[in-house]
DNA sequence: CGCGAGGTTGATTTGTGTCAATGCACGTGG
DNA sequence: CCACGTGCATTGACACAAATCAACCTCGCG
């Protein structure tokens, strides 16, 4: 049950041993990739869908001045551009940021996952959360300071590990540059190294290495105001205005 | 022909003449709204789909300080709310900007529609272009300046109205104060002023009343790098790095 | 006719960007 | 085993875009 892909969308839907083992099937064969490695990019057609198993990925735009924004990010369990089959070409690109390792699927095997309705339904769950997502993004980019920005970006990097198993107590491995949040924020290097260092001075983030590890999770989820409704867990919803704050405790 | 939503979904899906019969059934029953009122608020539970037939809607969400921001704006002929029903609750509010006329599809009628495989296919297709328009407005706000970004979103808006015939030529109504203009891109009134007004003044736009006019499209185009794409319009698929930049000529 | 919402403008502050340099860890090749 | 190069983190000085604060204006409407 080590599989991140079925304990992702196990949140989405009740699912049957049969079910997972349908699951744990089609993602049983990855292939590698290094990481800064295009898996496809904007404008091209899509045909295989990706399934990232190991490693962490993104979306991105590219501006022809060469900024760069992240539109998202992708851990283990994430699925990439499954439905983008419906649109006809890809309007963002999709790279690693590290080596990663990716199960792909072919239009047949799809077509049978989503011929499962229970199957069916996590994965449009999980599309739909992706755009939850990206509407919190939003929220972060346009109303947030650039400390609480990062620090809300924490704390939803931290909910995810957690769902697919991969924290470890309040800590996991970010596995990004600087540079690359600060694609993801809309900053720049320099702002984020400046704004990182300071919520590791006040505390509320410790690093070491790769690994970044939260102190008190309440106490940064309300610096930055976070409420992980956006990410529909089933059994985090948090009672509105109550005291189980962010879903973290 | 003149319904919006028909208009719209057409270009998600072939439809046949039974399918607009349909359409144009479900949706010929709506409810008056006054402006700067609520349809649904964050946290409820949805049931009846909401759709906008006159007017302009939006989603946004509030922060504690009080702070707003405007995640999607609705014109005619757009969905609302269709697929949250797989997520259980808003995770997000959604609210008139202007007067409007909505229609209410019960979960009968939608089950009715997306058993119809044509106007399935056309309604995700609309949920996906939503979740490209917010890939596209993180970009916006994440990397383009505040004068290029409002350039964007009237650019965006010129092309969304045209879809379903309510522009004229190269104008249309944008039926929002200065503040809402603000609350879409995470900026402030004042500053929203001033940058409209530099637009103004550099002749690439012209507003009369509400209404705004773009004298050179493609100029507004070039201006804030608009690239119609993320609409994934059938007919209107630019040829990459070609000449008929942005879908707009 | 007066009020209020929304648009306009100026002075000033501040958050973030820009430019440039330094440090540090790591890997590689001589 | 050391010299060097490269990628990333860090820091400082300075510039600039946007926010803030505070008026004032204008027009439609009760």
């Amino acid at each position: 049950m080590d599989n991140p892909f079925i304990r992702k969308l196990e949140h989405g839907a009740k699912l049957t041993e049969e079910d997972r083992e349908v699951l744990r099937a089609v993602s049983s064969v990855t292939r590698p990739l290094h990481a800064r490695q295009d898996v496809i990019g904007e404008g091209e057609p899509p045909f295989d869908v990706h399934l990232v198993m190991e490693g962490l990925a993104c979306r991105y735009k590219l501006l022809p001045d060469g900024k760069r924004q992240i539109v998202a990010l992708f851990l283990p369990g994430d699925i990439c551009d499954l439905h983008v089959q419906i649109l006809g070409w890809m309007d963002h690109s999709i790279g690693t940021l590290t080596a990663c390792r990716l199960a792909e699927l072919s239009p047949a095997t799809v077509d049978r996952l989503t011929a499962n309705p229970r199957i069916n339904r996590a994965l449009w769950w999980g599309t739909l959360v992706d755009e939850a997502t990206l509407r919190e993004w939003l929220v972060n980019m346009g109303q947030r300071s650039a400390d609480r920005q990062l620090a809300h970006l924490i704390c939803e990097l931290l909910m995810r590990y957690r769902l697919v198993g991969l924290a470890e107590g309040n800590s996991f491995m970010l596995a990004m540059t600087q540079e690359e949040l600060a694609d993801t924020a809309g900053l720049t290097t320099v702002h984020v190294n400046r704004m990182m260092r300071a919520l590791r001075k006040s505390g509320l983030i410790v690093i070491e290495g790769q690994r970044i590890s939260v102190p008190d999770v309440l106490a940064l989820a309300q610096f930055c105001d976070f409420d992980a409704n956006y990410l529909h867990l089933a059994n985090t919803r948090t009672n509105w205005g109550g005291a189980a704050e962010a879903g973290l405790a």
